[in-house]
DNA sequence: TTATCAAAAGTAATCGATTACATTTTTTTG
DNA sequence: CAAAAAAATGTAATCGATTACTTTTGATAA
């Protein structure tokens, strides 16, 4: 790569004016210009993002935190995001943590050290107190997962409530008996949904069987599938299950179909995410549709705001019970 | 940020003594060195990765290029990257191309400012001459996705045989008359497998009928439905299915559920690279399966190989078909 | 005590850009 | 046409690190 010292010297100007006819182009005479653009391209010189970061502190790179790359769920937030940034001129980097403190602090030094211009994070909070400090001096925004406190920004959907209509929807086609299956609490949406499956079935005054509830390890169709498993073995059994996840969802489905249990009439089943999946699978899954593409564009705009210094507002997005044919 | 300037002010050293307490301490002496280490605990400093690479040409990043990260294909060759990256003190960025080639250029910059030591593409060769040249001067290895050339190195499968296994394995169960949903001709692979299904059925002397066969323009659950769909319109259709990636195969699956057919009596169907989903979907897809770990496990080590300027030879690594109930 | 030499620390150039300020060139104006 | 103002360009400091080279320190030996 040409530098631009090379391109000064090719031109017969100085740095200084080569700079200029690529930031500010107006500043210099036509026929410099002419010069200068000919001997760029000639030398096919592109600037680095490396020697013009280290003085502006802008990089036009945007980093995604997420805990894993394999869940449908953030493909589609990450197409929000990215048409957004892309518009604005910045570009992407997706950032795969597996929920590891240790992997994110890396990237979290990316934009201490001026290598990108912000943070959307979808990482569950560890440890809010370094989230909060870190956020008091650069850009972030905490996008599906967050941690409340009013120096954070998030865009998120209300996990309590719709966790709590979906299980209302399983109790009024008269379910009694409702299983769960969870993900590790450190998840906020998690435990969120915990709270939503109790308050309905309390409400109901249905009792919360610890039996009935199962949190999974991982997010993977394999421990959904397991979930059910155990669910099934159960001598007093459950007649419905609420997944907090598509991805947990499907698996339990494939458990059923093993075992030949006809869905809904032997055991309903209600998901979560809306992700394209739950639709392609037999059945077609009942779940809650989170607005993911607005999730993502909306983080990103929340996030381009930030950086520009502008103030912004927590945004908590509606979300959708798409009824189809396991409940 | 403290700067190395603050922390050598602090410690009462020149900058060179705080730089060699991190990159050669064994050159300091012990007195000076704790001095130095309580000044960096102090401050809190991290060396900024900007001054270092803009000096060092070292970044210790990995770029990994792929079209889309909704296709779960991806998700475990990058598990595979991830860990070898890891291992070896690297950290990965996922840049996803949507397969445009003024996207790719961006990341492509990257590598050339420095900001990346090199990078795993699986995006598929638009450009053969200018990934050439490109690949002369910057370690870059291609996964999956390649263009033959003695200088661009690779890690993949033979899609073209497996293709033709595939689908002699169809023609073995008694089928005839064999229609393909295949993808976007720009993908190397989709060319391929068209040649394996091609190769397979005039062996056995069946006609390639157009009517057949169904160009997806995306990939995703949608168009496979969609292609089946196409298919089972024919007066005289099908009466087996060979789709060239699990995600359109699940799609058809689901097109045929909404038919009432029987799969695999009424028609049959055979994915391509074994996804998760691909074994959770009712009933289980018979698929080829790719070692995607290894792949991207081997194209890792194959770019840290080439990074520390060894030669490194591409490999051809090898699949398997997995019979499950499709067929 | 002093000469010799290794170890430790410092000085300053460098990577590739941007930009405040200084200087030169061109245009405007009285 | 000279002076003033505006426009164009150049000079050099700067961002935050590394490192070749130089200088200082201190240990060892004669």
């Amino acid at each position: 790569m040409a530098t631009i010292q090379e391109v000064a010297k090719y031109a017969g100007v100085s740095v200084a004016t080569v700079s200029r006819v690529i930031n500010t182009p107006d500043k210099v005479k036509k026929q410099t210009l002419f010069k200068v653009q000919n001997a760029i391209r000639e030398l096919n010189y592109e600037p680095s993002v490396l020697g013009r970061s280290l003085r502006t502190s802008r990089s036009g790179l945007l980093l995604v935190l997420l805990p894993s790359v394999s869940n449908p769920f953030y493909a589609q937030i990450i197409n929000g995001i990215q048409d957004k940034a892309i518009a604005s001129g910045y570009n992407i980097l997706l950032c795969e943590t597996d929920s590891d403190p240790d992997r994110e602090v890396i990237f979290f030094n990316m934009i201490k050290n001026k290598l990108a211009d912000g943070i959307i994070s979808m990482d569950p909070t560890v440890n809010k107190e370094s989230l909060i400090e870190l956020s008091n001096k650069y850009p972030i925004v905490q996008c599906s997962e967050y941690a409340k406190d009013n120096t954070l920004s998030y865009v998120t959907i209300d996990s309590k409530r719709a966790a709590y209509q979906a299980v209302k929807h399983l109790i009024k086609l008269g379910h009694k008996k409702i299983g769960l299956i969870n993900f590790d609490k450190k998840f906020l949406y998690a435990s969120e949904r915990y709270s939503g499956y109790e308050k309905a079935l309390k409400e109901f005054d249905l009792k919360v069987k610890d039996e009935w509830i199962y949190n999974t390890k991982y997010l993977n169709f394999e421990s959904g599938q397991q979930a059910m498993r155990v669910l099934l073995n159960q001598t007093d059994r459950p007649t419905a299950v609420f997944a907090v996840s598509d991805v947990l969802a499907v698996g339990a489905l494939k458990e059923l179909h093993i075992n030949q249990l006809k869905v809904p009439e032997e055991m309903a089943l209600f998901g979560f995410d809306n992700i394209e999946i739950s639709n392609v699978v037999y059945p077609p899954l009942t779940t809650v549709a989170q607005p993911m593409y607005d999730l993502g564009a909306i983080s990103a705009q929340m996030l381009m705001s930030k950086i520009k210094g502008e103030e912004v507002e927590s945004r908590v997005l509606d979300h959708q019970l798409i009824i189809r044919e396991t409940t």
